[in-house]
DNA sequence: TATCTTATTAGTAACAATTCCGAATAAGAA
DNA sequence: TTCTTATTCGGAATTGTTACTAATAAGATA
């Protein structure tokens, strides 16, 4: 079956155009809590729904792991992760530096993003 | 407050085994499932908890975004993210290639992981 | 413009991953 | 061995997310 056609509504545009002038990066709640103040009849599933059809279109990004439950590794040596997004597995890559070579012997990569952990420097002042 | 003292048990014993042991980076219910075909009693919240303190205490490394609920991102092309393990915030920088040096505007790096995103070859022959 | 099809909506119930609770247990210091 | 309290089990509670249903509205067509 082919991917059902998509329509316009208010509610979709909101959600979008609030995204894509946004930087801070908002969860559903967020979208949900922010956009209710121009339309209160507005649902949280609305907000779900269009979130998840956005990012299938990969209108917008979907951000993190992905999947339905948290991961873990007990591998503390800095490594790369590629994960395939049809079989959910994670595998092991490279290390330190950032040799894609190392990685399309695992599969073909399409995206990636990197995370870093730390303290930004405005809370830094806080410590 | 100081942090709890920490003891050891044959249950946590059994789940760090079993994570410096494994590489396909099991969620809870996989670790779950595995050590109580060794220990029957083993309870779901006992993993759980041993999973937070573990990666609290950074004996392991819980992956992905590490926050409670899913973000999304209205920025299409390609950059990295800077997560505040504090705040919780999630910056835009770079652009790319990784040039740590605009990252440190941000904040002090404590650790990164890039995520690779795509599909494996085990997975494209089945396409 | 009026009509028609069906994608989308609001609201709520259901769900799944995770956390909380309280009484019983056991690690490890004294 | 005794004692303190971190940890356990097991189930209930919570929370982010998804599924469901009748009502609505996007947008194609006449």
């Amino acid at each position: 079956m082919a991917t059902a056609p998509r329509r316009m509504t208010k509610q979709k545009a909101a959600i979008l155009d609030y995204l894509k002038h946004s930087t801070h990066h908002p969860d559903a709640e967020c979208v949900y809590q922010e956009l209710k103040k121009q339309q209160p009849e507005l649902s949280r599933s609305t907000v779900y729904r269009n979130l998840a059809q956005l990012s299938e279109d990969q209108v917008i990004e979907k951000m993190g792991l992905q999947t339905e439950s948290d991961h873990y590794d007990g591998n503390r040596s800095p490594h790369n992760h590629f994960i395939c997004k049809k079989c959910g597995r994670i595998f092991d890559c490279g290390k330190e530096d950032i040799a894609t070579e190392q990685v399309e012997e695992l599969g073909t990569i399409e995206t990636f993003t990197v995370y870093f952990y730390g303290v930004c420097h405005e809370c830094e002042k806080d410590m």
